[in-house]
DNA sequence: GTCTATAACGCGATAGAC
DNA sequence: GTCTATCGCGTTATAGAC
């Protein structure tokens, strides 16, 4: 690895910046390519690192798919979350729910490789497991969520009084996390196999606020 | 599926269903283990085979979990989804949804594992993918099945007439398939942070017939 | 903190007897 | 068709210089 030759790709890499491209590295790759053959030295070569500067920054392998999880991916989705209820408030339902479902797809689709690696080893699985439920994490947080956001416009007389608030909001969200699987189940080409995510949520919003 | 007591799963093995056996000691292991560490050694002896016997009947250790995926778990549902619509016909929209959405989330939660494990390699995932679009599968064929029912139900007037049939499918199916997804991810324990999927489908039942 | 070099190990897959 | 036995390879992880 004396001269580059042409795939290298973070050339000027930062010599403060090492531990955030091993996890930009490692995230673009399982997403492009899974993680059952991907090797600490490919990840290393990619990144413009060394390998043991990898053993350096994280204890193991497991433990750098799991920072990946979450400081590269949760943790920016938490704070688009935790802004939402303010910015909601001034829009119309649809126009919120529309947001906040481009968001959680969007969301599903960057995490998911990320999940079934965890999925496929053992180990991983059980610890991620165990630290996801500490947390109290999981699709049911995007759900009470939005749960949360139609009751209040309930209150508003917005969304018909008669609507179950929770039940509603986990058909919004499966419909996100369904978007989110079928591409990366089925990558791209697939899109128009479904109808879009845009007028499944103005369908329900429309039944909500009839 | 958790079985046998102590370590030999299949003792009297048939000499007639190897191939059998090894595909579903596969698919047990799969779905308690992930692939990742999983041995074709293990498998063989799990399944009371030899590993050679393995190789004897799949081409290599990808095309096992082809073969576990198509023969074992896609094979049995689509006989249940063909029977479907002669089925529903004779029921309320209600208990035909809670029907088709009850097997659904159970198929869902069989094959995830499985799909976790074609995920993370990237070989297994383009070959999958291969096949899967040439087949036409995918999770719009669930879609698509509820959204006939269901239009096919606005033309009696059981189904209000301005309901989009399309869009109010990928609802119910998402939240199937959540449903499952949640199950897969984190276990049986975080059941009870997810409005049932019962609940869930009679809201919509609701929705759609009131 | 980052590197080069290497050790120890377990894996998928095959050969060849029966 | 099934077995036992084995090989070559790629992997994770570490040692030790700088």
């Amino acid at each position: 690895m004396t001269s580059e030759p042409a795939s290298t790709r973070k050339r000027g890499r930062p010599p403060e910046g090492v531990r955030e491209a091993i996890i930009e590295t490692t995230l673009a790759m399982i997403a492009e390519r899974g993680v059952a053959r991907l090797t600490t030295k490919e990840i290393a070569r990619e990144a413009g690192v060394s390998e043991a500067s990898i053993y350096y920054h994280f204890e193991d392998k497991p433990a750098l798919v799991e920072a990946v999880i979450f400081d590269g991916v949760l943790a920016p989705f938490q704070v688009f979350a935790r802004g939402f209820p303010e910015r909601a408030g001034t829009r119309t339902v649809e126009e919120a729910l529309l947001e906040f479902t481009a968001a959680l797809s969007v969301f599903w689709e960057r995490i998911l490789p990320l999940l079934s690696a965890v999925q496929s080893d053992v180990d991983l699985r059980s610890s991620f497991q165990e630290r996801v439920n500490q947390l109290d994490l999981g699709p049911h947080r995007g759900v009470r969520l939005i749960g949360g956001y139609l009751a209040a416009q309930k209150e508003t007389g917005r969304v018909r009084a008669d609507v179950e608030v929770e039940q509603a909001a986990m058909l919004i969200c499966g419909a996100c996390y369904l978007i989110g699987y079928q591409k990366h189940m089925l990558g791209g080409a697939a899109k128009r196999k479904l109808p879009s995510l845009r007028a499944t949520v103005s369908e329900m919003a429309r039944l909500l606020t009839r």
